[in-house]
DNA sequence: GCCGTTTTCGGCCCGACTGTTTTCAGTCG
C-alpha cells in the first residue's frame, strides 16, 4: 500500500494549522505555542523526519519541542497518513476562516467573535459586513475599527501579491540607503546598521529595517523621508519613519539614543524566536531584557528587588556578555542551538569571504556566459582568488549551448594558453555535466578523467518521483570521475520548489564516495541552504562554495554563498575551496586512489 | 503541550500601540 508521503514542510504546515485552530477555539496560548514550536523545529530539521522516527514514536522526542503527546500524534500521521486529532478539531471549521488571520490587526480572538456572533467565515463576508457598518454592533468595535479592517484587507491583498525580495537585491539596496543617509546626515549619525532578516542574511527579505543611533533624531528622520530613493511616505514620527522605495521595498527607519544602541540592535535583528529564548535566559538571571536595555526583576526566591537602576548596553556585545554568553553572529540567530553553544563558549568560528581561495563553478561565452574565459579569470583574480574552474555546460543542456567533446578539447587549448599568463592564478579545466533523466552522463569516463575536476547537476526532468530522481543522482555521483554535485535541490528562490530528491541518501553516498556538495551562491539559488548545510556538516559531507558566475559581476555569489555557510554554522575548515588548489586537488576522489 | 542542577507541577518574553475604554483586551513585531 502506497501511503501518502508527508514532507517535513507539509507536517509543519499541518501543525501550524492546528495551532491556528486551537487559537481560534480559545485554547490556552501555551498549547498553541507548543504546536508552533514543534512545527518550527520540524520545518528546520534539515533531514527527513522519517530518518529520526524509524517507526518508533519515542525517537521523535529527540526533536526539540516534541513531547509524548505530539510524538504519538506524529507517529500516527507517519504510519497512516492521517492524524485523528486534526480530523477531530478541524471538524466544522470553515476553511475560509484561516485567511482572516492574515489581515493585520485581526487576530484569533477577533476571528472567533466574528464567526460566532456575525457568522463571518471568510474575507469576502468580512469586507461586506465592514462596508455595511455591521461590525460596530460588536462590543469593543466602533466605526474606526471598521475602517481599520477594510484597510487591513487591502494591505493583506497587496502583501499576498508581492513576494519577498531576494537577499541579492535587498543587500546592495540597504548599503545604498545607509550610504545616502550618511552623506545627508554626516556627524549626526553615531551608528547606523541594517537589522532584521537582512542582517541575519536570510535568502529573502520582507521589509528593510534600518537602525540609527543619534542625538538629533528629527534631522535623521527628515533626511530619510527626503532621500531620492523614496517613492511614498507611509509614516513619519519623532523616532521612526516608514517609506516605500522606488523599487517597491518598504524601508522602516528607527532612531534611538546611543545608550540604547546595543539592546535595540540586538532586538531588531531577531529572530523573534532567538529573542524569546534570550529573554528567558535573562529572566533566569533576574533580568528583564527589552529593546531599551536590562531591568532587574523581582527575585522569586528572595522576594526582593535586586536593584533599581536600568542597565544600558551601548554595544551589542555587552548584551550577550551581560548574560554570560559569547556574542552571537547575526547569521546564527535562528534559535537552533546557538544560545546553548554561546553559553558553553563553543560557537563556531564562522567562515569569512576572505577564506575562499578559489571558485569552482563559473561560466564563459563557450556556453551560456557572456564573457571570455580571460575576462572571467581576470575578474576572479582581481577579487583575490587563486583559481577558477570554468564549468561550461555539457551538450545535454542544448539550451545553454552545451559543449560537445570536440569543443571541450578546443576550450582546453585556450585554457592552456591562458595559464601561461599568470604565476599566481590558475584556470581549471572543468565542466558542468548534465545528469540525464536516466542517470547516465554526457561524456565517457575516458574524457572525464582528463579534466582537472568534473561537476554534475540536473536541469531537466526535475519533476521525477523521489525514487527516480534519487537513484538518478546517486548513479551519477558514484562515478569515480564526478567530483562535485552542484546546486543539489535545484530550487529557485521564489520561483521553483526543490526536487523530491532524498537528500539524506545523497549525503550518505556523497560521504561514502568522497563527492563534494555545493553551496551555489547565486542569489536566485542559494542551494544548499543553511538548514541543509547544517545537516551536511553533521553527516560529515564535504562542502564547496561557488558563485555560479556568468559574468564578472556574478562573483558576488561567493559572498552570498558564504552567508549561507555561516548560517549553517560552517567554519573555514569545513569548506574545501578555502584550500590552495594543490591541496584541494589531493582531496578529489579521482586523485585519492 | 513542553520542560526541569533551583520544579514531574507550575511555570511558559517584552513593550508599544490602538480603539475602545474608565482600566483593558487584542494585536504586533
Amino acid at each position: 500500500m502506497a501511503e501518502p508521503r508527508w514532507t517535513n514542510a507539509e507536517i509543519a504546515a499541518l501543525l501550524y494549522r492546528i495551532a491556528a485552530i486551537l487559537e481560534i477555539q480559545g485554547e490556552i496560548v501555551f498549547k498553541v505555542v507548543a504546536y508552533r514550536r514543534a512545527a518550527d523545529a520540524i520545518e528546520h530539521l534539515g533531514r527527513d523526519i522519517r530518518d529520526i522516527w524509524q517507526n518508533d514514536p519515542k525517537n521523535l522526542r529527540a526533536i526539540q519541542g516534541v513531547g509524548e503527546a505530539l510524538a504519538d500524534k506524529l507517529d500516527e500521521l507517519l504510519r497512516t497518513g492521517e492524524m485523528s486529532y486534526y480530523k477531530k478539531i478541524s471538524k466544522g471549521m470553515p476553511v475560509g476562516i484561516f485567511e482572516l488571520l492574515t489581515i493585520p490587526d485581526v487576530g484569533p480572538k477577533t476571528v472567533a467573535r466574528l464567526w460566532k456572533e456575525l457568522k463571518i467565515t471568510d474575507v469576502a463576508k468580512l469586507e461586506k459586513a465592514a462596508r455595511a457598518g455591521k461590525l460596530r454592533g460588536l462590543k469593543g468595535f466602533g466605526a474606526r475599527s471598521e475602517e481599520k479592517i477594510l484597510a487591513g484587507i487591502e494591505a493583506a491583498r497587496r502583501k499576498k501579491s508581492s513576494t519577498r525580495v531576494l537577499l541579492g537585491v535587498a543587500y546592495p539596496f540597504a548599503q545604498e540607503i545607509v550610504a545616502a543617509l550618511r552623506a545627508a546626515c554626516g556627524d549626526a549619525i553615531r551608528d547606523i546598521a541594517p537589522a532584521g532578516s537582512l542582517r541575519r542574511m536570510r535568502p529573502t527579505i520582507g521589509d528593510l529595517d534600518i537602525l540609527v543611533a543619534s542625538d538629533a533624531p528629527q534631522n535623521i528622520i527628515d533626511a530619510f523621508v527626503n532621500l531620492s530613493q523614496v517613492r511614498e511616505i507611509n509614516a513619519k514620527g519623532t523616532t521612526k519613519a516608514s517609506i516605500i522605495a522606488q523599487n517597491g521595498l518598504q524601508v522602516d527607519l528607527r532612531v534611538l539614543e546611543p545608550k540604547h544602541w546595543g539592546s535595540a540592535l540586538q532586538y531588531f535583528t531577531g529572530s523573534k524566536e532567538h529573542n524569546v529564548a534570550l529573554r528567558q535566559i535573562a529572566l533566569d538571571q533576574g533580568l528583564s531584557l527589552s529593546e531599551w536595555g536590562f531591568k532587574p526583576v523581582l527575585s522569586a526566591v528572595e522576594g526582593t528587588v535586586k536593584g533599581e537602576k536600568e542597565i544600558f548596553t551601548p554595544t551589542e556585545q555587552e548584551v550577550y556578555e551581560k548574560l554570560g554568553l559569547q556574542w552571537i553572529p547575526p547569521e546564527l540567530r535562528e534559535a537552533t542551538n546557538e544560545l546553548e553553544l554561546a553559553q558553553k563558549k563553543q560557537l563556531p568560528h564562522l567562515i569569512e569571504l576572505k577564506d575562499l581561495k578559489g571558485d569552482l563553478q563559473s561560466h564563459s561565452n563557450w556556453s551560456d556566459g557572456s564573457f571570455t574565459i580571460e575576462q572571467m579569470a581576470e575578474a576572479a583574480r582581481a577579487r583575490g582568488l587563486k583559481y577558477l574552474a570554468i564549468t561550461d555546460h555539457s551538450q545535454g543542456l542544448g539550451i545553454a549551448r552545451g559543449l560537445t567533446p570536440e569543443r571541450v578539447k578546443q576550450q582546453w587549448v585556450e585554457i592552456d594558453a591562458l595559464n601561461k599568463k599568470w604565476k599566481d592564478f590558475q584556470v581549471l579545466k572543468s565542466i558542468e555535466m548534465e545528469i540525464r533523466a536516466d542517470g547516465s552522463l554526457d561524456f565517457s569516463d575516458d574524457l572525464l578523467a582528463q579534466f582537472d575536476l568534473v561537476t554534475v547537476s540536473t536541469h531537466s526532468a526535475l519533476k521525477q518521483t523521489r525514487e527516480k530522481i534519487t537513484a538518478r543522482v546517486i548513479k551519477a555521483i558514484q562515478n569515480p570521475y564526478v567530483d562535485i554535485y552542484l546546486h543539489p535541490t535545484a530550487r529557485l528562490v521564489n520561483e521553483r520548489e526543490e526536487t523530491a530528491l532524498d537528500l539524506e541518501e545523497v549525503f550518505r553516498v556523497a560521504k561514502e564516495t568522497d563527492t563534494l556538495l555545493e553551496i551555489d551562491g547565486a542569489p536566485e539559488r542559494l542551494d544548499l541552504d543553511d538548514v541543509r548545510v547544517r545537516r551536511a556538516r553533521e553527516v560529515g559531507v564535504n562542502i564547496v562554495i561557488d558563485s555560479d558566475a556568468h559574468s564578472p559581476d556574478g562573483f558576488h555569489g561567493l559572498f552570498y554563498g558564504v552567508a549561507m555557510a555561516r548560517r549553517g554554522g560552517l567554519e573555514a575548515r569545513d569548506v574545501l575551496n578555502t584550500l590552495e588548489w594543490q591541496e584541494l586537488r589531493k582531496k578529489l576522489k579521482r586523485n585519492r586512489k
